[in-house]
DNA sequence: TCAATACATTTAAATGTTTCAATTTATCAA
DNA sequence: TTGATAAATTGAAACATTTAAATGTATTGA
């Protein structure tokens, strides 16, 4: 597992920080898989700008990964990075 | 394991996304036990109203838990409570 | 009680974040 | 090429966070 530096953590934790972020994770979540954009249209009630700008902070922080398919984007969750977050955090116990 | 939901991880989330939060997290890990409240103003540059408002954001997540000695204040890591923030983090994961 | 020490609160300025309307860019289908 | 669809960007308003000076509260020792 990489090491994470506090730089990294804060940034991760700023990403995470966010309901309508936590929201758009647990919808990737559900798919196991890849997530459509436009899945988010329907289950979050904001306006697609705003939910871009999210997802921006989300696959900036590497939490979520794009890919291009057509004139779509589907996302799927970097699990690397979130097990690299959580080895931050155990380093934090006493 | 207690199960933590969305709105909980999200205030946790917000209270590691500062850098003199994570930094006050380093101190108190350093000690392995309690820190006190006068460690931190020789480590951190900032007044002493910005550290009480940092550890305050700290002690209402539960993220560390304080005890009062006489006048000082000193304060110790809640592994229970990174415990289930890992889990969530977990839960986020494919 | 009085002065000193440790920490908390209030207030206000500076800065950062979230949101959406409008517009732009990229891709596809006809 | 043209019209339609998907996503990104821009710009501005609303809102939240960070910081510190000034002040307040609680505890100790003399």
């Amino acid at each position: 597992m990489a090491q994470m530096d506090a730089k990294q953590a804060e940034k991760i934790s700023k990403a995470l920080s966010d309901p309508t972020r936590l929201k758009i994770l647990s919808e990737i979540q559900k798919k196991h898989d890849w997530l459509y954009c436009v899945d988010l249209y329907d289950n979050i009630n904001l306006a697609q700008p705003s939910i871009c700008h999210h997802l921006k902070q989300l696959t900036e922080t590497s939490i979520i990964l794009p890919e291009k398919e057509g004139r779509n984007i589907k996302y799927t969750m970097n699990n690397a990075v979130i097990d690299d977050y959580i080895g931050f955090l155990q380093g934090l116990k006493k």
